[in-house]
RNA sequence: GGCCUCGUGGUGGAAUGGUAGACACAAAGGACUUAAAAUCCUUGCCCAAUUGGGAGUGCCGGUUCGAGUCCGGCCGAGGCUACCA
């Protein structure tokens, strides 16, 4: 009867339709409302994963929903290709990184466009694109004009044998991961950005972000990480040789100065250096240090340098060199009190410094009071503090900074832990930093009118340092404005600094001009960004900063880049290992009914549940199942069981079932139109309209706050319900079709293509994506509502009464209730609590 | 160590303080079929075995007529971050 549904044939049909008939290409509208719906660009790493498909699928819900809406959405899709790996698989397959690059953008993107997404392709972009890249190399000679970009010397990972820097995660174990050979820190003079002179505003402006999850917003602030606290100066007692005379410290708990033993400095702080010029023994604890491996033991080396306690005459604390004090954070030196800090007590213990507890917890007798391996760190009031003692930590406080001020050696003081934004890459694959270096020392920004500085034609890598070095026809160049000779840069851009500004670029991708004020101002802010929480802060705040730069540097007037943040789970998958313990893919396992074998017969190990990965093989590859199943399938179980902000598992057994559900509709729909269907002579429109509208009501609520499995859920149900209403016959053909049409319409963010083919087959005009979103009807279409009777909170008994029921009647009616009575048998009721429609209460003394 | 999130059937997960387990997956039984696939129906903790009754949302306690939901304490899992003074 049923002619089987064809996917392949139906999916191809009406992406070829919505492309023909520019569906999903945009313009600046500004008679109609804008709605910018963005996922995060892919890195052009091969072929797209599953992540890439959930990520996708999630923001293509709702750009065609609020397309629907009547928005005039922009949904662009571009490529993140710039990266290491490029570099990686070139040196590998002997190509170029350009080569491997666009041959991977190609597939990936006729992969995407399979999925069946409301992509306006006119807008792509690639950021290795000189087009692209041009423009920020603008960028970053003005942020350099602003002195928001600097050079200053920074530590790298160097491995020694593939002569190239290496990223913190490719440092395994202190080796390289490549080489195997020990990561070296080397010092290299780095451009920086200065990411910290916004600290205050990256902080300030989270609370204006109410569309984001509070998570991201947490961790974002932490990183900012402000804290208050004061700069004291201590005074060096005996600084022979030295080049200052007093030690600049910070801290937070000024209340515990009279409980400090001892200061400690930074190996890299400008003192230490002092000390290691002169003392051998010094030199040889800060190379200690500064080795790579992990050590969690807290060193120190004591100088001969003391500096004066501020308050206690003649008390005198020792400097040490401190294995455990940051350069980057604050001034790079600490005051000791061991009594109320973990880290100075272990200290104190290990080098026999004095503890002396200056806070008393309440309740403790000062005489009994005693610190020994564990620092107390709560509340309580000040003893053996002088001047201090009695008062409460916060007034403490305020009454020390007091007298610093006073005695002109201390003041307030915020520091954040936010640092500056490290720019270069000893790297090849990247947007080259567009400045030189003259003969005679000085840095030479290229200047505009000569950008881009493009990349050189390489046809291919070598395994080891920065191609660029090698390439003195690229390399050497004169100076614009002298003609002496000068070098290029060779680093290149950290690739998130393409990736920051992307999102502005999609307004006018072939522009001349990086951006269009009119578009911008009439696009931007991104209404929905959808992505990993894995860019929570790197990402994210990055590109926060960058708007706020641009802003500043005159070339747009945007605040902050994106309104609402998703943070979507991971695609985990079933691990499985076989009796060589080889992790082996779900493509290689066969289930039995009593055991699960590889393709062998060999018994298979059922390992954990994890991330896909290549590494633990559990991929599943999303062209294998669009081929199968077709795109509407996997959009469907992708969206269905979990909700989108968690992990979710895929199974083989998820995604048949959610085949079967294409097909079930498929199959009601040819029941619905053919002859065969008559509807029997008790008919109730009534019913299958209400469930109907309830469906629409409840969907759209569910899209509305994300919760697309919940959705899913009230579609079932609206197609159970439909399914019985046509096998009992129970209502007219008309509101069989009138019920059809809405779902097309509601499935249509999910299931687009099945939407598109119902819509025909129930011979509407148009397109189901062309139609406004379904509105249900204000009127009551319910009649009936189901009543707990309840006896103490506990359900006995559900009666039905109409929609509206006053107290007083469903009272009576349940009081009269044989199970009721027999329940409350002779006991007194106390009171008696109802909620209209849900529950009567009946609560006995 | 710090911060955050989460503990509900065999599984993924539903429940503005108001009928716990919607919806889906898996399983078992059945119908159709020579058979299989596909499809459809039923079942789903314990005791009574038809009607009922009881336990029950990690553990302990509290607030409430009523707690998966709110409060306090404990246990467990996951994520991020980490010598940040």
């Amino acid at each position: 009867m049923s002619s089987r549904y064809n996917h392949k044939k139906v999916e191809r049909l009406w992406q070829q339709k919505w492309e023909k008939e520019k569906i999903f290409q945009t313009a600046t509208d500004k008679n109609k409302k804008k709605y910018y719906v963005l996922e995060m660009f892919p890195y052009p790493s091969g072929k797209i994963h599953m992540g890439h498909v959930r990520n996708y699928a999630l923001g293509d819900v709702v750009a065609r929903y609020k397309k629907m809406c009547g928005f005039n959405v922009m949904h662009p899709m571009g490529w993140d290709a710039f990266g290491l790996p490029a570099e990686n698989a070139a040196i590998v397959a002997k190509k170029s990184p350009s080569e491997w690059t666009y041959q991977n953008i190609n597939l990936m993107r006729s992969q995407l466009k399979s999925i069946g997404l409301s992509i306006d392709w006119t807008r792509e972009i690639a950021t290795c694109h000189p087009d692209y890249y041009k423009h920020e190399q603008s960028f970053f000679l003005d942020l350099l004009k602003k002195e928001l970009a600097y050079k200053k010397e920074s530590f790298v990972n160097w491995d020694p044998v593939d002569q190239t820097v290496l990223a913190n995660e490719q440092v395994i174990d202190g080796k390289g991961w490549r080489s195997g050979a020990e990561i070296e820190q080397k010092k290299l003079s780095q451009w920086f950005l200065k990411t910290s002179a916004y600290s205050e505003e990256l902080l300030n402006c989270l609370d204006q972000l109410d569309d984001w999850p509070s998570k991201v917003k947490i961790m974002q602030s932490n990183w900012i990480g402000k804290s208050f606290g004061v700069e004291i100066n201590f005074k060096i007692s005996n600084p022979q040789n030295l080049n200052s005379n007093s030690l600049n410290v910070f801290t937070t708990r000024p209340d515990t100065i009279f409980g400090a033993s001892f200061c400690a400095i930074s190996t890299d702080h400008p003192i230490s250096k002092d000390i290691i010029r002169r003392d051998e023994v010094a030199k040889k604890f800060v190379k200690e240090c500064s080795s790579l491996s992990p050590e969690k033991e807290k060193k120190g080396f004591k100088t001969r340098l003391f500096v004066e306690h501020p308050f206690i005459e003649k008390k005198l604390l020792p400097v040490f060199l401190a294995n455990f004090v940051l350069m980057e954070y604050g001034s790079g030196a600490i005051f000791g009190c061991p009594a109320h800090d973990q880290r100075d007590l272990e200290f104190a213990i290990k080098y026999k410094l004095e503890i002396i507890p200056v806070i008393l917890p309440e309740g403790k007798s000062k005489d009994k009071y005693k610190i020994t391996n564990e620092a107390y760190v709560g509340e309580g009031n000040l003893i053996n503090s002088s001047f201090l003692d009695g008062e409460k930590i916060e007034d403490a406080k305020k009454i020390v900074i007091k007298k610093l001020v006073e005695k002109k050696i201390g003041n307030k003081k915020i520091n954040y832990r936010l640092r500056d934004w490290g720019l270069s890459r000893q790297r090849f694959w990247g947007c080259p930093i567009p400045v030189m270096y003259r003969e005679d020392g000085e840095i030479i920004p290229v200047p505009k009118r000569d950008l881009p500085v493009k990349l050189p034609n390489v046809k291919e890598l070598s395994g080891s340092g920065n191609v660029l070095e090698k390439i003195d026809e690229w390399r050497n160049v004169s100076c614009p404005k002298t003609g002496m000779k000068a070098k290029r840069e060779t680093d290149t851009f950290d690739t998130f600094f393409e990736s920051s500004w992307y999102y502005l670029r999609y307004c006018n991708p072939r522009d001349l001009n990086a951006f269009v004020k009119e578009d911008i101002n009439y696009w931007l802010p991104v209404d929905q960004y959808i992505g990993g929480v894995e860019h929570a802060i790197l990402h994210l705040l990055y590109s926060r900063f960058f708007v706020k730069a641009l802003r500043d540097t005159g070339y747009i007037e945007l605040d902050e880049p994106f309104k609402g943040l998703f943070t979507q789970g991971m695609v985990t998958h079933q691990t499985f290992q076989n009796h060589k313990n080889e992790w082996i893919g779900p493509d290689e396992i066969i289930y039995n009914k009593e055991s699960i074998t590889d393709n062998q017969g060999n018994k298979v190990k059922v390992g954990k549940i994890e991330k896909m990965s290549k590494s633990k093989k559990n991929i599943v590859d999303p062209s294998d199942i669009i081929e199968k199943y077709g795109a509407d399938t996997a959009r469907w179980f992708i969206l269905s069981d979990s909700p989108p902000e968690r992990d979710l598992e895929w199974t083989e057994s998820g995604v048949t079932g959610s085949y079967r559900f294409i097909n079930r509709v498929w199959n009601l729909l040819q029941l619905c139109l053919s002859d065969d269907y008559i509807e029997n002579n008790k008919t109730d429109n009534q019913l299958l309209r209400g469930k109907t509208n309830d469906t629409i009501k409840n969907v759209t609520n569910n899209i509305n706050a994300f919760h697309y499995n919940k959705s899913i859920a009230n579609l079932y149900e609206l197609i159970n319900f439909l399914q019985k209403t046509i096998s009992n016959k129970s209502s007219s053909k008309n509101c069989l079709k009138e019920s059809l049409k809405n779902i097309a319409l509601l499935l249509q963010p999910f299931t687009p293509h099945l939407s598109e083919e119902i819509w025909k087959s129930l011979g509407l005009d148009g397109l189901a994506i062309n139609q406004l979103w379904p509105k249900a009807p204000t009127i009551q279409t319910k009649k009936i509502c189901k009543i707990a009777i309840q006896i103490d909170g506990k359900t006995r008994e559900i009666i039905e009464f109409d929609v509206g029921i006053s107290k007083e009647e469903v009272k009576i009616k349940a009081l009269n209730s044989k199970k009721i009575k027999k329940m409350i048998d002779k006991k007194l009721i106390k009171k008696i609590i109802f909620v209209p429609e849900k529950i009567i209460n009946i609560v006995l003394k």
